[in-house]
DNA sequence: AGTTGTCAAGCTAGT
DNA sequence: ACTAGCTTGACAACT
């Protein structure tokens, strides 16, 4: 079981994250912050691998606007010899790496312009894991979309969609839950339809279900995923107090985490935290599962 | 140097 | 009609 955190460490004084304005788009710029946030990244996973935190998700700015139209470099080309130590760093320490492309990627939308932007950047995403030639296990997650008043209709156009992706995308491709939309029950059903390999969000399960149980949710996402995708992952997160539904807590509620686990016996997927005060919480999520003697990689 | 409005992109529920 | 919330964070123009 590994134990992971989104995006970015805000103990280290850098991030992987810059980007900066369309309107100041340049190839330079472009250059300089690949760079900037390709070297940031080495070093969180540094970090991380001295903290016993074998799981990053990558967020989806490392390489600004390269889906866009406007960015003709050849970024994995450029850059193949950093994103190949990056990847060589992972596997040599046996690290989980995702990546979650953000809210506007939509496959399942009516408008087809956007389908098509969203294919791109799903493809700018596995392209990444490509470039550091990490195995499959190495998971693009998606929501399923839109429901438009009709889920059925979305569901299906999702589905055609979902076949029609080119076959690098395929397979690192997960779908999660959400909280309003698609419930654990309706990605069970695409997956029946289409393959696709379930990731369990506890906290959006928690906001939207059909009345399973934590146990019951995540024995059966986990069989949606085959040997070949690895262990499964999961994301966790928890209600911030006094918030609208929905909203992440700043920081991990340790006994609300451990009963979780304790519900995923047997299972032991790979823990995403999805917690604002990210890196914090995975070190604490840490701490707490090495006292209860369970082994973390 | 620090603050604040704005940023490529979408959708839904709540006010 | 408008905003919060989602991975909210980071840039860039302004005090």
């Amino acid at each position: 079981m590994r134990i992971g955190y989104p995006c970015i460490n805000n103990s280290i004084g850098c991030t992987a994250n810059h980007t900066f304005r369309l309107a100041s788009y340049s190839r330079k710029k472009l250059l300089d912050t690949v760079k900037e946030n390709l070297d940031c990244l080495k070093k969180t996973l540094g970090w991380n691998l001295e903290h016993g935190i074998m799981f990053f998700r990558i967020g989806s700015s490392l390489v600004p606007f390269a889906s866009h139209p406007v960015c003709k470099v050849r970024w994995q080309e450029r850059f193949s010899d950093e994103f190949r130590e990056l990847g060589a760093f992972v596997r040599k320490h046996r690290m989980r790496i995702s990546m979650h492309p953000d809210q506007f990627i939509v496959i399942n939308s009516k408008d087809k312009g956007i389908v098509k932007r969203s294919v791109k950047e799903l493809e700018y995403h596995s392209q990444v894991l490509d470039a550091m030639h990490l195995d499959i296990t190495a998971k693009v997650q998606l929501h399923v979309g839109g429901v438009y008043g009709d889920k059925e209709s979305a569901v299906s156009r999702f589905v055609s969609e979902y076949k029609k992706l080119p076959a690098h995308v395929k397979r690192r491709l997960v779908i999660e839950n959400d909280e309003r939309c698609y419930c654990l029950k309706d990605c069970l059903g695409i997956s029946r339809k289409t393959g696709v390999a379930v990731l369990f969000d506890s906290f959006h399960h928690e906001c939207y279900n059909k009345g399973e149980s934590f146990r019951q949710a995540v024995g059966s996402a986990a069989k949606t995923w085959k040997r070949k995708d690895g262990r499964p992952t999961v994301d966790y997160s928890s209600q911030k107090k006094g918030r609208k539904k929905g909203s992440h807590t700043v920081t991990i509620n340790t006994k609300h985490f451990l009963g979780f686990i304790r519900e995923t016996k047997g299972i032991d997927p790979d823990v995403m935290l999805e917690i604002k005060d990210k890196e914090k919480s995975a070190l604490k999520a840490v701490e707490a599962l090495r006292k209860k003697g369970k082994k973390i990689r």
